[in-house]
DNA sequence: CTGAAAGCGCTTACAG
DNA sequence: CTGAAAGCGCTTACAG
C-alpha cells in the first residue's frame, strides 16, 4: 500500500505539502504542486479514506434506510437519490429489508460513524423513532413519512392532492358510487390517499355513497378486493384503487367476471407504473415523480449536513399529475394538479386542483 | 463524542481491556467484562468506525456498481444483495447511473479505501476494465457479465438456456416462422438470448426461417419492432422478444392492429415481470430469480474477501424456468429448465432442457 | 489476565 | 510558502 509518506519521499517534500497540494487547501507553490502530482501519479497514490474520515470527522457518505424493496418504485427512488448524491460527490450506504422497528434500529445504529446523515423511508420508522435512534450530531430526512412534531425535515409525495384529483375527476365524469380500495392500515401513503378520496366526496354533498375495502398494495389483494366488490348487492359504478398494482388486480378480476371497464365499472389507480398505459383499457392514474422525491430528499439532507444543525427543518410536498386514460371513460389527457407547497398547507385538507 | 478512553475511565480499566471486552477478542475476566459493558451502556458508547477501519484495514463494506437503474429488475437485485449482506453483517455502498466507462471508473475508484470488495454489473465494465481499475488486494465479482479471461468470479443468469427453452417450446407447439426481437447490441444478456434462439433453430434443421430485429429492452422499442414485423410481406407466426418489456410493446402493437395473440401470432418474452401474467393473453416467458443472482454474487464475494486471494475464481450460471401461458397457445404449465452448472459447460451451446 | 505504548494514514495548527 | 509534530480513536503485540 502506498501512503502519503511514500509520495512525500518521492517528491522530496513533507507530507504536509503533499496533503496541501493534493487537497488544494492552503497555499503551495506551482513547483511543489507539480512535483507532488507527478509523484502521486507515478506511485498510483490513493488517499486512505479511513484515515481521512478519522481526522476530518466527515465521511462524505449518506445512509439510506428503505423498507423491503419491491417493485419499480424503489429502483426509481434510489435512482433519484443516487444521481443527486453523485453530483455532490457523496456516497450512498443503503440498507433495506427489515421487517420491524428493532431490525430498522439495528440497521440505523450500525450506520453510525459511517455516515454524515440519513435518509429514511420505512413503515417502521417515524419521526419519533428516528429521533430516538439518531445522535444529535447526525441529521436525518424522512421520505413519505409524516413527522408529527415536525422537528425533522420531510419530503413527501402529495398523496392527498392526487387522490382528491382522481376522485373529483370520477365525480365530474358522472360517477356517483365510487368505491375505494385502500392501502394497508397504518401506511402513510394509504392514509393520505384515503383522506383525499373522502375529502373529494365530502365536497360534493349530493354524492354520499362511500364504500371502502382494505388491500395490501399488491395485485393479489386488489384481485380479492374486486371479488368482494363484485359480490355486493349494490355495486359501485367506479373503483379508485390506492395504487396501480391493486387496480391491475381489480382489472384482472373484472375481466374474469366479464365485467367491462369502463362500461360496467370505471377504474382508476395511483402511481402511473409503466404498464398502466399498456393494459386494456389503459388505466387512469396519478403520476408520481419518484426519482425527484429521492433527489429532493438528498438535497435537503446535504444542506443540513453542510449547515451543521443551523438549517431550518421543513416539510415539502411534491406535486402529482392526474393522467386520464380510457379506464374512466375518456381520452388520454394529462392534467397537472398543483405545484409543490409547504406541508402545513397541504395538511389542511383543502382541495387544490 | 464518547470515546474508548471515556469508557475505560468510567469502568476503571485500560483502553486495551475495553477493546478486548467489547470485541470478545483475548481473554478478559467476567468482572472486567461486566464493568466495561455497564460503563459502555451508561455512556452510550459507539466505537468509531473510521478508527476501526484504519487500524484493522477492514471496512466490512461491499461496493455495488450498477448501470442506470430502471425497473423491477434492479430493486430485486439489490434486495437479494442486501439480504445476503445483512446476514453476514456487511454494509453496502451503492453507485449507479453512470453512462460510460469513464464515469464507471471514477465511481469505482472513489470506492477504494471504503470497501473490502466490489460487486459489478455494468454494460461499461467487463472483466478487463474491472481488473485494470481494481487494486490487486480488492476482490471483485461480476454479475451477468462474462469475463473472457475468467480471472474474476462471475455469477450469471442462464440466458442462453432460457432462450433455448422458450424457442424450443415454440417449435414444439408447431410454430415454424419465429421472429426474434433482440436486445441492444453489445449487451451480454441480449447476446446470450439471441444465441439461445439461434441454437434452438439450428437443432431443428427443418425449420430454417429466421428473422431478427433489434430493440432496446424498452416497451417503446418493442412496439416499434412489432410495427416492423407487421409490415413484412411474409409474416412470422411467432415472436420471441428478448425481454418482457419489449414483448408488452409488441402486444400493444398487435392489439392496435387487431392482430390476435396467439391465434394470428404467438408471443413470448423473458424475465417474468409481475405484470406478465395479468395481460391479455397472459404472456409465456422465462422466469429469472433476480434476487438470488444478487445473493449468490454477494456470497461469492464474501468468500473471496475472507480467503484473501486464496479463493478460486469461478463462473456460476443460475437456472431459469420456462413459464408457459396463453400467449403461445396453451395452458399455465411451469417447467424448470436446468440446475446451476459451471459456466464452462454452459458456454458450449449444448441444449439442456 | 492486564496495561503502557506503538502505530494505522491522514490533516492542520504552529513555528519558522 | 514549508516542515516537524501533535493527534484523530482505535487494536494489538509486548512485557509483566
Amino acid at each position: 500500500m502506498v501512503t502519503i509518506k511514500d509520495v512525500a519521499r518521492e517528491a522530496g517534500v513533507s507530507v504536509a505539502s503533499v496533503s496541501r497540494a493534493l487537497n488544494g487547501t492552503g497555499e503551495v507553490t506551482d513547483e511543489i504542486r507539480r512535483r507532488v502530482e507527478t509523484a502521486a501519479k507515478r506511485l498510483k497514490y490513493v488517499p486512505d479514506r479511513a484515515a481521512q474520515m478519522l481526522i476530518t470527522r466527515s465521511t462524505r457518505t449518506i445512509g439510506v434506510l428503505l423498507p423491503d424493496l419491491h417493485g419499480e418504485f424503489f429502483s426509481e427512488l434510489i435512482r433519484g437519490i443516487d444521481a443527486a448524491a453523485r453530483s455532490r460527490g457523496l456516497h450512498l450506504l443503503v440498507s433495506s429489508s427489515h421487517g420491524n422497528v428493532q431490525e430498522a434500529a439495528v440497521a440505523l445504529k450500525s450506520m453510525m460513524g459511517r455516515v454524515d446523515g440519513v435518509l429514511v423511508m420505512s413503515p417502521h420508522v417515524d419521526g419519533r423513532v428516528l429521533r430516538r435512534i439518531l445522535p444529535r450530531s447526525i441529521p436525518g430526512v424522512l421520505m413519505n413519512t409524516h413527522d408529527r412534531r415536525a422537528s425533522l425535515t420531510s419530503v413527501s409525495i402529495d398523496n392527498f392532492g392526487g387522490a382528491f384529483a382522481v376522485t373529483e375527476h370520477l365525480l365530474r365524469q358522472g360517477y356517483g358510487r365510487i368505491a375505494h380500495v385502500a392501502g394497508p392500515d397504518g401506511n402513510f401513503d394509504a392514509q393520505e390517499r384515503l383522506r383525499g378520496y373522502q375529502e373529494a366526496l365530502a365536497q360534493h354533498a349530493h354524492r354520499k355513497w362511500e364504500w371502502l375495502v382494505r388491500g395490501e398494495f399488491t395485485e393479489e389483494s386488489g384481485y380479492r378486493a374486486a371479488r368482494e366488490i363484485l359480490a355486493l348487492s349494490e355495486r359501485p359504478d367506479a373503483v379508485f384503487a390506492a395504487n396501480d398494482a391493486m387496480a391491475l388486480g381489480c382489472l384482472f378480476a373484472f375481466n374474469e367476471a366479464n365485467v367491462r371497464v369502463p362500461r360496467d365499472v370505471a377504474l382508476a389507480g395511483f402511481d402511473d407504473i409503466p404498464i398502466a398505459r399498456f393494459v386494456t383499457p389503459p388505466l387512469t392514474t396519478v403520476r408520481v415523480n419518484t426519482s425527484e422525491l429521492g433527489a429532493r430528499a438528498l438535497d435537503r439532507l446535504a444542506v443540513e449536513i453542510e449547515q451543521g444543525g443551523a438549517a431550518r427543518r421543513s416539510g415539502e410536498v411534491l406535486a402529482t399529475e392526474l393522467v386520464v386514460r380510457a379506464s374512466t371513460g375518456t381520452g388520454d389527457v394529462v392534467r397537472p394538479t398543483q405545484a409543490a407547497i409547504p406541508i402545513r398547507r397541504a395538511r389542511k385538507g383543502v382541495p387544490r386542483s
